[in-house]
RNA sequence: GGAGAAGUGGGUGAGUUGGCUGAAACCACAUCCCUGCUAAGGAUGCGUACCCUCACGGGUACCGAGAGUUCGAAUCUCUUCUUCUCCUCCA
């Protein structure tokens, strides 16, 4: 949700800044104006409810000193009826601006590149030089056939996307959990575990609602949904609070399982893990003061890097364009893990700064001094583990199918 | 799941025969004064959001949430959520 009165004030750069985006101009337009009208119905509710208020006083009065009221009271009766419209008024307005404020994605950073979708991304640096392999190096879905993953029975006991990891496999995927946790600890992320399970105002306050209603599960009869991502219940923490600024940064990562019904991705990546209803995912949030958010995020972006290359994996990080951030990003980097068995690097962790968007919508604010603030929130994955795990498998396999474990997960694995 | 009790500002806690209470008091906190030594005393300020105003200042809403009764509700009614206690149940 943008800042309604940064557009009041600087119409023309916000529309600007915006159109990067591909945000349509004359909805800016409509939001400008409706907000107006919003402004003046409100003002005449109010003033008709302070003329209210002040009859009623004199109402009190009238009755001790026992005059007549008659008058009065029918003034009072007429305006109330008033109040009512003026009510229903200002109640439509304001839910037009809500549709729209809603609607409208974060403006992005000024040096975030313009671009159409993922082919404008720009990257950044490329770390780790990909091994190459003495034979053609598996997918690993095949490599899976090892007994790491069990496709079939996932299907079997949920549906399609859903799968079982087991054996060496499954010790993988739990030292992958903790070494996450342990690393990113180190580096001053405290720990939490949450529900996975969260609110519609949660959703509302990370902004998945009420746009991205259509791929989240919903919890039959309740106002609940499943998280698609950590981000949601760790940010939504801190809602409608105020943090002293003495305690900001606050960092903390998180483990959760996450739920996504990937509407609208049919066909892709059917084969494997990369893309799951269901998958486990180690999240870094932070939230900062508006000055701090610019090294957090690189802090962030360090700490999920890092990590890659402790473990082994090559990688390149990714400066999304305009078009292919998410909606409440105002920037974001993407880091790409090298696949050897499809040849590509795809994403394995994104990490965003939403600057002061989700904190308004969340109410997330600190106290400097004297004045309220809006928080910056970021995310960022410290790696979606599936994606990790199959990462290790293709570039740790051997030419007999074999997979070697990263020297930093043996203290893991019993 | 069943039966009771309760939900007020950062905290404790008044206010519940409806109007003078957005809310006493105390604590905490902030600034200043006094004092002078590791303590104490005094003054003032001290919720959130939106709107009007260059400013001083003013308006509206909020006493868990939503709806209702009323000229007027923190105070009455209904719904709902949460917490506590007692059962029941359970990892």
């Amino acid at each position: 949700m943008i800042d309604i009165k940064l557009l009041n004030r600087d119409f023309d750069g916000v529309t600007q800044m915006l159109k990067r985006r591909n945000v349509d101009t004359q909805l800016l337009e409509e939001l400008r104006s409706v907000h107006q009208v919003f402004k003046a119905v409100k003002q005449e509710l109010e003033s008709a409810q302070a003329t209210q208020n002040e009859k009623s006083k004199l109402f009190g009065q009238y009755m001790k000193e026992k005059k007549d009221i008659t008058e009065l009271k029918a003034e009072v009766e007429a305006n109330k009826l008033l109040i009512t419209q003026k009510q229903e008024l200002t109640r439509l307005e304001e839910e037009k601006l809500n549709t729209i404020l809603t609607s409208i994605p974060n403006i992005p950073d000024e040096d975030v590149p313009v671009g159409e979708d993922e082919d404008e991304n720009v990257e950044i640096k490329k770390v780790l030089e990909p091994k190459s392999f003495s034979f053609t190096p598996k997918e690993h879905w095949e490599l899976a056939e090892n007994g790491w993953i069990d496709f079939e029975r996932g299907v079997k006991v949920a549906k399609s996307r859903f799968s079982v990891i087991s054996g060496m496999g499954a010790k993988i995927e739990r030292a992958l959990v903790n070494f996450m946790l342990d690393f990113n600890a180190e580096r001053g992320f405290g720990e939490v575990s949450v529900p996975v399970i969260t609110n519609r105002a949660s959703l509302m306050g990370t902004g998945q609602l009420p746009k991205f209603e259509e791929d989240l599960y919903k919890i039959e009869g309740e106002e609940l949904y499943l998280i698609p991502t950590g981000e949601v219940p760790v940010t939504n923490l801190f809602q409608d609070e105020i943090i002293p600024l003495n305690e900001l940064p606050i960092k903390m990562t998180a483990f959760t399982q996450c739920f996504r019904k990937e509407a609208g991705s049919a066909g892709r990546d059917t084969r494997g893990i990369i893309r799951q209803h269901q998958f486990p995912k180690v999240e870094l949030v932070s939230i900062t003061s508006a000055q701090q958010s610019d090294k957090v995020f690189q802090e962030m972006v360090e700490c999920a890097s890092d990590m890659l290359e402790a473990l082994g994996l090559p990688y390149r990080q990714m400066q999304l364009c305009t078009g292919d951030m998410g909606f409440s990003a105002a920037r974001t980097i993407d880091l790409e893990v090298w696949l050897p068995g499809q040849a590509t690097y795809r994403e394995i962790s994104s990490i965003s700064n939403t600057r002061e968007v989700q904190a308004r919508r969340a109410k997330i604010r600190y106290k400097d001094g004297k004045k309220n603030l809006l928080v910056h929130t970021l995310n960022g994955s410290s790696l979606a583990v599936g994606r990790t795990m199959v990462a290790i498998m293709e570039n740790y396999q051997n030419e007999n199918g074999s997979i070697d474990i990263p020297e930093v997960l043996k203290p893991y694995i019993k």
